[in-house]
DNA sequence: GAAAAAATTACGACGGGCGTAAATTTAGAA
DNA sequence: TTCTAAATTTACGCCCGTCGTAATTTTTTC
């Protein structure tokens, strides 16, 4: 799935500046917060040009919210490898139930000082609803390739809308229970339950659809 | 309901002042596009100071996005005001239905131009993602106020989700219809088909909750 | 008409984002 | 090895949105 990784030296120099530049910016940003680090401080904490931290992140959301392709990709994902005769909701029922064990970031695992970052910063906010959006998206078309349903039709959407909404709310519930000082563990086993009655209110509407 | 209008002079010429420099941020928006308008040209051509227009409009995006009070309240109003025997979900349906026959822009109605504008500026996009959100919790409130649910309970957020997910997704549809050129007329008379179908998805999950 | 309150104004600062051209570093070939 | 071409990094400046502050003007109230 991976591309070769020959990895030149110049391809190996990219990778560890941005590493470098994300490093700092993280110990910045859990320092002082988001709003109140300014790009330049990073830049000149790693040691390189304003330019060159705005050519590795163009938007300074990117140095706080950088693994985004995992979690937009996540619940396609959750379809996509749906077993034989489960359906759409159950497969990402399954998954979110996996996240909670793992204490997957994915769900809304990501320690008291994110959460408290995100929540600080109107910036990183508006970022996460982007994300949560785009997440949906992707499991809308997900969805429309595995009901092979006719071209701009609603219904894998409607379908997505409801289910990325479900785990969007789950994962804000969790995030909140975080700020108020739970730990992971206590959230996972409160969660378990929370799921299931937000999962059994969809199912009568979502339990045959997109059956494999 | 309102407050009495007495309306001294200073209060009069507040509301001129600021409908005044509404009107050229909208005459230049449409004129230019949002980002390709700066807030320093809308004072000139309001003929007042820089500064007076973010007095009055504290972010850019308000200039464009006006009378968002009445969006975000539109779906927790008409959960209020259901009649009774009538679950939320019926009252919101019946609410879309209302809308739709009136081109409401609360559900999505607000003209090629607006909707181009808004399509085209990555900034108003985000400032309606967050609007629809900020509806969705408006609906939550709502929903928990009536059916009594204890404090911090998931099922009136759920529901919420769902429907305001619901409603988002309609009224996308609905801007993405009018950018590829159908009339307010034409979206009508398809949207009713269109909402059945995703209201009726959505019946057997919630026929029955928030009945009053 | 004067004093108090409120709105408007001018001015400046800061930060994020973008473009551009020069300088440095790397890759590939002679 | 050395030279050339390509890519990366850098320095510099600009624009715009946003926020503070203090001075000025306008409106209200006595």
């Amino acid at each position: 799935m991976d591309v070769e990784p020959p990895l030149g030296l110049r391809e190996a120099k990219k990778q560890e500046t941005r590493q470098l530049i994300s490093d700092h910016a993280t110990r910045l940003f859990q320092r002082q917060g988001f709003e109140a680090t300014t790009i330049t401080e990073i830049a000149t904490a790693a040691r390189v040009a304003k330019k060159t931290v705005t050519n590795y992140f163009a938007r300074k959301e990117d140095l706080a919210l950088d693994h985004h392709e995992e979690f937009t990709a996540s619940l396609a994902r959750a379809v996509d490898a749906r077993k034989p005769g489960e359906s759409a909701l159950a497969a990402v029922r399954r998954a979110f139930d996996t996240a909670l064990r793992e204490r997957d970031p994915v769900a809304g695992f990501a320690g008291p000082a994110f959460a408290r970052m995100v929540a600080d910063s109107p910036t990183l906010t508006a970022r996460l609803r982007e994300l949560h959006e785009q997440r949906e998206h992707a499991l809308a078309e997900a969805l429309a390739a595995a009901t092979g349903a006719p071209a701009d039709d609603v219904l894998p959407r409607a379908a997505a809308a409801q289910l990325a909404s479900a785990l969007r709310l789950l994962f804000v519930r969790i995030q909140e229970r975080t700020l108020a000082g739970a730990t992971d563990t206590e959230i996972a086993t409160t969660f378990g339950a929370e799921a299931e009655r937000v999962f059994d209110q969809l199912e009568p509407a979502l339990g045959r659809y997109a059956v494999r």
